[in-house]
RNA sequence: CGGGAUGUGGUGUAACGGCUAACAUUCUCGCUUUGGGAGCGAGCGACUCCGGGUUCGAAUCCCGGCAUCCCGACCA
């Protein structure tokens, strides 16, 4: 992509509204726009991070079994009636609206009701168990404070996976197998090594629910850390008895702050037994489908990514979620640059080429703004010395290298 | 939802209760320039968040609303 047909433009400086470091650099370099407290249009680069994020998480979750689907916003009453769910004094984060003919409607704030709802027109027979479907959709929920940029949104974008097992031990099994599939997606994020598997408060069915805690300073969350066992345990279930369980000491434990960036929840009978979300087994006994849920949230991730590994110059951005891999800066050599720009485009390469009629220096300090992984400079300079210059965005050196060699990578 | 703070061109700031609301940046035009947000010149852009009040006179003081940020509460 050519910078010079991208609308949107950098900020020297980020608008006085915004103080987390996330919405701040997102903004300057023009990857999303405010629209209101916790309320974020995705920009073009935003959203190819986000589609980015999203492509790895499906990935990952195929992987395990899972099918996506696309669910909706619009929620109707009687479903949420069924779980005790509807009412505001439960659920105080529902955005509500109507029909005109006076039918109330929500606006979801998760789906385990609607995705319940929906297999039962699926599921009737063992035979159709376990699956496994998911949503990457847009979230509402009304916060009564939206804080810390894109962290706690009021819409945002979310992947939400349900599981429908026969029973727990089935249940048990995929369980264990969404597990690595989260920790393969934090690790394609750039996030693997700071993000921690947390045991956290289960709710009525089982012990633990399991919250992925990515280590920030930005975080709204407590935890505490076991570096060895690469496990942390959130400070609202720190007790003896649950270190004893986990078999933890609590004098290696490492307090941190942290970002719920995912979670995965046992749900048990929860939710199939008040929708009659039942199926038939093998001795023709109706039995109540088992169920999981399991969270990520894409925008926080996004958000998370900013926050952790970007620097006083701007966004640096891994290489699997970054819009582009090399931000190309023509210095007075746009002829050789358009040349090069078309043979790597040709070839499939992800690109943006800066064709802009503006200051080298402004070229520079948006290249390091944007956070491309990898910066090719082509200047007489360049040329001089024989190809190109690359520069790795979090990295101090450069090299030239030739246009062959480029090609190659 | 409780508490605190703040609302001035697109963005960041300035302006004692008193002249045509100033500066920087962005943007437009012209010239010059190309290895770290370059230079010169000329322009565009504001009912000072909204509504009331005090005053001869309000961006400035008072009241209300709204918005935004922060702390807390909340947060499958």
């Amino acid at each position: 992509m050519k910078q010079s047909k991208l609308f949107t433009k950098t900020r020297k400086e980020a608008p006085k509204d915004e103080v987390s470091k996330n919405a701040q650099l997102l903004i300057r370099a023009g990857f999303v726009n405010k629209e209101m407290t916790g309320v974020y249009s995705l920009l073009p680069l935003g959203l190819r991070v986000v589609e980015k994020i999203s492509e790895i998480i499906k990935e990952e979750m195929n992987n395990i079994g899972g099918i996506q689907v696309k669910s909706t916003a619009l929620q109707k009453q009687e479903v949420w009636e069924k779980t005790n769910r509807w009412s505001d004094d439960v659920v105080d984060n529902w955005f509500k609206t109507e029909l005109k003919n006076g039918t109330s409607l929500g606006l979801a704030f998760t789906h385990e009701e609607a995705f319940s709802n929906l297999m039962k027109n699926f599921i009737s027979s063992y035979k159709d168990l376990p699956v496994y479907p998911y949503d990457v959709r847009t979230m509402f929920r009304n916060e009564l404070r939206g804080k810390s940029g894109l962290m706690r949104g009021r819409e945002f974008f979310w992947k939400a996976l349900y599981s429908f097992s026969k029973d727990e031990e089935e249940h048990n099994v995929f369980y264990e197998n969404s597990k690595i599939a989260y920790k393969n997606v934090f690790e394609r994020v750039g996030l693997g090594d700071i993000t921690y598997l947390t045991f956290a408060s289960g709710g009525t069915f089982s012990k633990f629910s399991h919250e992925f805690q990515t280590i920030s300073e930005a975080g709204e969350d407590t935890i505490y850390v076991d570096e060895n066992k690469k496990i942390a345990v959130n400070k609202e279930v720190l007790t003896d008895d649950i270190l004893k369980e986990l078999d933890l000491d609590r004098e290696k434990l490492v307090e941190k702050k942290s970002i719920e960036t995912g979670n995965i929840f046992t749900l048990g009978h929860k939710f199939s037994e008040p929708l009659g979300l039942l199926y038939q087994d093998k001795d023709g006994e109706m039995k109540p489908v088992f169920m999981g849920s399991y969270g990520m949230g894409i925008t926080r991730l996004m958000g998370t990514v900013v926050e952790v590994l970007s620097d006083d110059k701007g966004l640096v951005w891994p290489e699997s979620i970054a819009p582009f891999k090399f931000h190309l800066l023509s210095l007075g050599q746009d002829e050789k640059s358009e040349e090069i720009y078309k043979q790597l485009t040709e070839k499939g390469v992800e690109v943006l080429f800066d064709d802009r009629e503006v200051s080298a220096g402004e070229k520079f300090a948006d290249s390091d703004l944007l956070g491309i992984p990898y910066r090719l400079v082509i200047s007489q300079k360049s040329l001089d010395n024989g190809g190109i210059e690359i520069k790795k965005r979090d990295e101090q050196g450069s090299k030239i290298i030739s246009i062959e060699e480029l090609l190659g990578m």
